[in-house]
RNA sequence: GCCGCGGUGGCGGAAUUGGUAGACGCGCACGACUCAAAAUCGUGUUCCGAAAGGAGUGUGGGUUCGAUUCCCACCCGCGGCACCA
């Protein structure tokens, strides 16, 4: 190859090789192999009329790579790709342009096909699934229907019967408030309101009332989290899936209302604070107001609070949570199970009517929302948990004998001066509040007024404020023995100098000393509880949440928290009086849109029958055309107003009926998309339509058990970081659903998921049309071609992290495909120079594991550092050559094909196999060696790369320069690093 | 507030069973080619210092022969959740 170098034509090369892999079907999976499959998933893109966007390319551009290797190390790889093709946007559309959503589909996913084929990804076209297809529809219409038919009892999938309306169906319809977006004029889920705003569009969401298709989810909660534990996914989406669940487990204990048959039953984390319950809340919307509205003395002021509550939207009840409000239910008061007291019950919109039992006890000492609700109302608290302290000065010895005891801790406080009183201890170099221990039976304040008189002779002395209560750990070491102490912790203010003569044992031992507030310190004061007693002196005192010792609660004293939660639980089941219980923070998921363009849901409504699935031979319940697409403003989706397609004789009795006209959500068709792929091999063998050979009592899924059975689970499901919560918490519940009829083979669909960043414009922020930071990649082939978008996005930065779309960043990794083009003159018949070799082999490796970890951006940049050593030696053998180009590959296929071809090697690389590394030239004859003297780098030695240990330390200490530094100190410590460095240590 | 993640040159970022910090790329400087520019190629590039050397991975402490990596405390940034009892 001695003519001069013809110029790197991108985009020739790229149009040719793309050209020649689609005839060869190379990305073709086959149904069942003697090669190991891998079933790799890219989340499917909404063909919307922006086109792809480079955030696509990362994802895409990142599998593929692995795809492709993975081929090329001999597996049956599935790499699929479709379109999530129902949903607003393009229904927008059709209501501003009038063009059908079919069509606007059909033309949006030919411009997504043609460029996500110019950047020359190996999808599998053959499998190629839309969810607006009627064919593909049919079956989530008819997983739909399978909802509606079971119920889980007891664990347990069951059939329910069509004329069953007790059975709690998984699907089932409901009456309820929604989240109302008024300007797309849609219910949303939960999980698109975001902080009281539309997801889509922002604006603020309202309150409504209607008939709802739901899911019911929560019965698969505890699956949801519990199988996580047997999948390979990122911890963050662990975690956030986890939250998102939000299990609490606690109990549910009944309050009786004084005079009245009706009860209250609260659900609650923290049983073991049920005697410090002061008062009840209950939410707006709990039935109780109406269940004993002739008792409320304040009725109107009530109705009052309820109707303002109702008023506010989502975002306000949030934004209200600065500031609580309630109102007390005057006239009736609940009564506390465990002590009988009285306490009042007050409606409050900080308590929700959706979680738990809508109302809860209120233990204003050990919970921040009770205790601001009580400061604001004045509601006495009482503290049930001491915190548990271990005294740092004076910490237990093991071994020793504990005692227990109970301690009073007084600080008196001088108004006139401003001044605290501590004792100052005459034989230890130490301050003390003044303590004492309580008799048995003995009044605490007076416990600690008569230790006051004692210790420091002040008659009147008067009691400000309780600081709380305590329980330190700490080693006496005048009795040598461990104390657990319950301290209560007391203000008292002195009320005049009115004073007794101290005892002479006591003047022995200390002086009495005023400081101020400023010189009372943790280091200058012997006190377990400091922390605790400053907050309350100083008024920062707050709710004490966290876990502890039981107190002021009767049987439950003296024992930690889950001691107590258990004991009491017992107590309640066993007095009839509460249970344990499991909340959750998942709502079961609102399945219903009244919109056109999304899954007709397919239940008939019968006056005389009541609900009816549809039958399932009658699938897919095709979508009619309609004229206009604009939801009805009482809420109706635009399918209510065709008449011929709503009403229809009933399937049971003839008589008049009609159809669901509320659509599935996005969500739906996104939920089983990867099985569809798996059971769609080619559409010349098999067709997802009702018009071929399923036969009425046979469903797709038990035809297609084989290919389930090979395919699933997915590998690797690679995605957005923005899809970790909803979609894959909903298609992980439709998985575990089928794997319960027997359809799928794993209770989870996806054995491992990864997240990849999204790109940010050049500037930082998030791209966005109005901002004018797009970068759009039909511009970056054309200017730099496929190749170098492709490695480029790679090389961007960690792949989990978010970027900045760098200008002059691609232009270096353009730099890069350019000097890999010219080096092609570099191929020599002469042998590698060994440090080629070694490189070379070095980077196969490195190259292998990053890929494997998608470690992308370090691939890339092994690539190019190959490459520089390449041009350093000048040249490399053909056999070397193909190495490169193979691990070149992935990354950037279309050269590397090319350059393969000019070089006369036959099949492409993607049909070569993946390069193993020779490990003979893993390391080079002569290593460098660093040593290090006192820390410190102070020599480096080139030694043969079989040194010993032994070998290498003499070679160390044999260095001129190695003597130099340690300068004739003596030497304290040599530890040799076999083949990397040796550090010597010197005394002094 | 809670949970999770992170903080390394002028910039994006490499390197963690503790063992040469700054790979690779960008940018910058100088040089070659050119009438000139662009492109390309070469050399250099953590900071201070002429050098010897010193300092250095958010801050402060600790463990160690040795810490970006482990431990403790703190500061800052990002992401998720957010009145979930």
């Amino acid at each position: 190859m001695n003519q001069p170098m013809e110029k790197y034509n991108f985009h020739e090369i790229e149009v040719k090789w793309q050209k020649i892999w689609t005839e060869k079907d190379y990305a073709k999976a086959d149904d069942f192999s003697d090669k190991p499959k891998h079933y790799h998933l890219v989340e499917f893109p909404y063909p919307s009329g922006a086109g792809l966007h480079v955030g696509h390319c990362m994802g895409y551009g990142a599998s593929d790579a692995y795809c492709r290797m993975k081929r090329m190390r001999g597996y049956n790889v599935l790499y699929p790709i479709g379109w999530d093709a129902f949903g607003l946007p393009t229904e927008n559309y059709a209501l501003k342009t009038g063009v059908h959503p079919t069509v606007a589909t059909a033309e949006n996913i030919n411009t997504f096909k043609k460029q996500i084929k110019s950047l020359g990804y190996s999808f599998d076209w053959n499998r190629e699934i839309n969810t607006t297809d009627p064919a593909y529809y049919k079956w989530t219409q008819w997983i739909f229907l399978q909802f509606y038919k079971h119920a889980i009892i007891d664990g347990k999938l069951i059939e329910v019967a069509d004329d069953d309306t007790v059975t709690e169906r998984l699907a089932y319809q409901k009456e309820m408030p929604i989240n109302w977006c008024p300007s797309c004029k849609i219910g949303l889920a939960n999980e698109e309101v975001i902080s009281g705003k539309c997801e889509r569009c922002s604006t603020e969401t309202e309150k409504r009332s209607q008939k709802q298709w739901i899911l019911r989810i929560t019965a698969y909660a505890d699956r949801l989290i519990n199988d996580l534990s047997s999948v390979n996914y990122l911890d963050k989406i662990k975690t956030q899936q986890i939250n998102w669940i939000g299990r609490s487990t606690g109990a549910e204990v009944m309050f009786s209302i004084k005079n009245h048959k009706t009860g209250l039953t609260v659900f609650t984390t923290r049983p073991d604070t049920l005697f410090g319950a002061t008062f009840m809340v209950i939410s707006p919307e709990h039935p109780l107001i109406k269940n004993i509205a002739n008792s409320i003395e304040n009725k109107e002021e009530i109705d009052e609070y309820i109707r303002e509550a109702a008023k506010k939207s989502d975002l306000e009840r949030t934004e209200m949570n600065k500031e609580k409000t309630g109102i007390e239910i005057k006239g009736i008061k609940a009564i506390n199970p465990v002590n009988n007291e009285e306490i009042p019950i007050f409606v409050a919109d900080y308590v929700l009517a959706s979680y738990g039992t809508g109302a809860i006890m209120a233990v204003p000492a050990h919970d921040d929302r009770d205790w601001e609700f009580a400061n604001k109302y004045d509601i006495p608290m009482r503290q049930v948990v001491a915190p548990e302290v271990t005294y740092y000065k004076t910490k237990p010895i093991e071994g020793k004998p504990w005692v227990d005891r109970v301690v009073t801790e007084s600080i008196i406080h001088d108004p006139r001066t401003n001044k605290y009183l501590v004792l100052k201890w005459k034989k230890q170099p130490w301050n003390t509040f003044i303590t004492g221990g309580i008799e048995k039976d003995e009044d605490i304040i007076e416990a600690a007024k008569r230790e006051i008189h004692e210790e420091t002779g002040y008659k009147n002395v008067k009691l400000v404020k309780n600081l709380g209560i305590t329980r330190p750990s700490f080693y006496a070491a005048h009795k040598d023995e461990n104390r657990r102490a319950i301290f209560h912790g007391l203000l008292f203010e002195l009320e005049n100098d009115e004073r007794d003569e101290t005892d002479q044992s006591e003047k022995d031992i200390h002086d009495i000393v005023w400081l101020n507030r400023g010189d009372l310190t943790i280091d200058s004061i012997v006190c377990a509880s400091f922390d605790y007693w400053m907050e309350a002196l100083d008024n920062k005192e707050a709710a004490f949440c966290g876990e502890g010792i039981a107190i002021n609660s009767d049987f439950l004293d003296g024992l930690s928290t889950d001691e107590a939660k258990t004991k009491i639980t017992k107590w309640l089941e066993q007095h009839d009086l509460g249970k344990a219980a499991v909340n959750y923070k998942l709502r079961d998921w609102i399945f219903s849109r009244q919109h056109y363009w999304g899954e007709p849901i397919p239940i008939i409504h019968c006056q005389k029958c009541g609900m009816l699935p549809l039958d399932e031979k009658d699938l897919p319940l095709e979508l009619p055309m309609v004229e206009r697409y604009e939801p009805t403003d009482n809420g109706e989706s635009p399918l209510a107003r065709i008449d011929e397609w709503v009403n229809i004789t009933c399937p049971k009795c003839g008589g008049s009926a009609k159809r669901e006209t509320d659509t599935m959500p996005n969500w739906a068709g996104s939920s089983w998309y990867y099985l569809a792929y798996a059971m769609q091999e080619r559409n010349t063998k098999y067709e997802i339509r009702n018009t071929d050979r399923v036969q009425p009592d046979e469903n797709i899924f038990k035809q297609k058990k084989h290919e389930l059975d090979y395919w699933i689970p997915v590998d690797i499901y690679n995605g957005g970081m923005e899809h970790t919560t909803l979609h894959l918490l909903y298609s992980r519940f439709w998985h575990k659903f089928l794997f319960d009829l027997g359809f799928v083979p794993t209770s989870e669909p996806y054995a491992k998921r990864i997240a990849h960043g999204i790109i940010l414009g050049p500037d930082g922020q998030k791209m966005s049309k109005s901002r004018g930071n797009v970068i759009n990649p039909d511009e970056m082939v054309k200017e730099y071609g496929a190749d170098t978008l492709r490695a480029y996005v790679m090389f961007i930065g960690p792949y989990d992290q978010e970027s900045a779309w760098n200008t002059t960043g691609i232009q270096g990794v353009h730099r890069f495909m350019n000097r890999v083009w010219n080096n092609q003159k570099l191929v020599t018949t002469q042998n590698d120079d060994k440090a080629l070799l070694i490189k070379l082999n070095q980077t196969i490796v490195g190259i292998s594991e990053d890929l494997e970890n998608f470690g992308l951006n370090t691939v890339v940049s092994k690539l190019m550092e190959f490459n520089n050593t390449l041009e350093k030696v000048g040249h490399i053998s053909t056999e070397s050559y193909r190495k490169f180009l193979q691990l070149l590959s992935p990354v950037a296929p279309h050269i590397a094909d090319e350059i393969w071809q000019k070089h006369e090697f036959t099949r492409t690389t993607e049909e070569s196999s993946w390069p193993e590394a020779d490990p003979n030239y893993l390391v080079g004859d002569e290593i460098e060696v660093v040593v290090q003297i006192d820390g410190k780098v102070r020599n480096r030695l080139t030694v043969s790369s079989t040194i010993t240990d032994d070998e290498l330390e003499q070679a160390a200490l044999a260095s001129a320069r190695t003597q130099e530094f340690i300068g004739g100190k003596e030497i304290d410590k040599i530890v040799v690093v076999p083949k990397r460095l040796v550090s010597i240590a010197t005394k002094g």
